[in-house]
DNA sequence: GCTACCGATGTGACCGTGCACAAGCGAGGA
DNA sequence: TCCTCGCTTGTGCACGGTCACATCGGTAGC
């Protein structure tokens, strides 16, 4: 059984010009598809490369380009659904265009565990860096940053000057909080995400948006922390204050623990409340009562940050992308008051 | 504005050299933790290496050292939420010890796209894989592959030879199906996971191994896809027989899934039927009914197998773990029957 | 027929690091 | 005093690619 210590050296660029009998420029040429390389010689090349079964060594070529082929993903959110389906879109993305994918996960997000994250992926000379830790405060910390690598988040993924929030968050939260105007309420309180996320403020601009805009009365909102635990607990709470008849709430995890807060205080839903959440997580739809909310395409967010992202690092234009749309789903969670 | 391509060279290891006024190998020597260093010459070193802002060229290193320091994690099921979980334990472990981590989802569960999953990490010059596609075909691609390169999978991780199922897993279920039984069920179905998953086929013996020291029927389990979805459809077809009093899921998804066809379907849980999930998700405790189920530890999963995994690459003996043991959180949706 | 140019290929240097080997130096034993 | 040994440091090369430049043959333009 063969050690990896004896394990033979893996066939180079110079070991495939020798059997092709042609140098080892010429290999690298057929390897970046140069224009001028005669047809024959090309084939000749590619025949050694198949018979050794060469493979280009990433670290090579990237020590002598400086550039390493392949993206970070700076991500404090791992675990929650959404983000974590984005993953999935960044990683098929990246690949499609070559690149790999190396992931971080912050432990917190203070400013130095972002400073020390972004610096340990620039050791690791990824390209680029795709941001899934949509707190303000890691825009100050980046653009801060002596490393100056390009970055995008998720949430200008929908165009515009790239520090400012997804208009889709904004237009989905209206339309939810729409929804419930147009069911007959005009209480409506909003369990909002934490106070730094952008996420969370876009939510609950479109909320306040739609209130203002049909002359209804704001509420301060609930600030919770995205967790179930959160929600439930804040439906307890609520349930002692009866001024309002339906919640929209920051995402479907907080929605859900609501409506298990509301049920133990013997509040029932929708036939007392109305509850609305967001992102449409897969168990929304068989939860009891089946929880109204709002779909969006994570995969495809993580895709165009993507391509955003690699526009930035070849210098090109930034693809302009439509509004990426959000879809109502209506279920049981809401009703006419 | 500097652009990239007029950004200065970064400071390399002959930069400090010059600076602290001694050669480059000292300084590589520095890095490296070399024991014999007069402790006055590393001061220097550390001086200038503070002053240039150096760190050091990861690709240069990989390049002349053939190791990468990357772990790479091939995943088929991410947005399962206990996957998720385990990559962050993965890369908690990975980073603690300085490998970085690069992530790959597989499109398709076919050899070719395992296979070509594979060479692609190796590629990257991975120095081990962590398996989170856990079909048990993906064994057979993995040891018949050409470039031998360490890996582990989570389902090994709690011991054993390697390719055999996680005892935790088994236990797991046994105690799901023995708290069924100690309420007085004695017909109980199980709703397990695709055919071909290990943890699947472990949930499953749990079960079966509890019903068979009852000495109690055991039915042929329905085959589900993991999902909410497919758990509501077996939930409506299983309420038009009427010969159990309790399913088990191999998942939480399927669980509510479940619970939400029989509400349809007009059976009331737990009163007509007891169902118990698999994984504690965090919804799990807040949908109506809670869900009784069996919890783990899934960073600690991803983390034991990044250890072991690191041993099998250092060439050190496999650290001995424990069995990880899960625990049972009984809720509404099981009841005496 | 001579020159300029272009396409196709080869040559050598270089990227930043670690390794093998050598060398200098002081201490300790014969 | 001389030799050996161990600690500390330095020198040169190798890793596997790409880049800049040189070379060579053929062809078009005059």
């Amino acid at each position: 059984m063969p050690t990896a210590s004896e394990r033979a050296r893996m066939p180079s660029i110079r070991d495939v010009a020798r059997l092709a009998g042609v140098s080892h420029q010429t290999v690298s040429r057929v390897l970046n598809d140069h224009p001028s390389i005669r047809p024959e010689t090309k084939a000749k090349v590619l025949d050694a490369i198949s018979v050794l079964d060469y493979r280009p060594n990433l670290a090579a070529r990237a020590l002598v380009t400086s550039k390493s082929n392949m993206l970070g993903i700076l991500s404090a959110t791992i675990g929650e659904f959404g983000p974590t389906s984005s993953i999935v879109g960044i990683e098929d993305a990246a690949r499609e265009e070559g690149y790999s994918v190396s992931t971080l996960n912050l432990p917190a997000t203070t400013p130095e565990a972002i400073g020390a994250a972004v610096r340990q992926l620039a050791r690791e000379q990824v390209d680029g860096i795709v941001v899934l830790a949509p707190q303000v405060r890691v825009f100050h910390v980046l653009r801060g940053m002596a490393v100056d690598l390009p970055f995008v988040t998720l949430q200008t993924a929908s165009g515009s000057d790239g520090v400012s929030h997804s208009a889709d968050q904004v237009a989905g939260a209206r339309a939810a909080t729409e929804h419930l105007i147009s069911l007959g309420h005009s209480d409506i309180l909003h369990l909002a995400g934490p106070q730094d996320w952008i996420e969370a403020e876009s939510r609950m601009r479109g909320y306040l948006d739609a209130l203002r805009e049909a002359d209804l009365p704001t509420f301060p909102p609930i600030r919770g922390d995205w967790t179930a635990d959160f929600g439930f607990f804040a439906g307890q709470e609520l349930s002692r204050r009866r001024d309002f008849t339906a919640v929209f709430a920051a995402n479907d995890q907080m929605a859900i623990g609501l409506m298990h807060g509301f049920r133990v205080a013997g509040l029932r839903v929708p036939h007392d409340v109305s509850v609305v959440g967001f992102d449409d997580i897969p168990v929304a739809a068989h939860v009891a009562p089946s929880l109204t909310t709002v779909h969006q395409d994570f995969p495809e967010l993580g895709r165009r940050a993507v391509r955003i992202l690699l526009a930035q690092i070849r210098g090109e234009a930034a693809p302009e992308f439509g509004a990426l749309h959000t879809t109502l789903r209506m279920r049981e969670s809401s009703a006419a008051r």
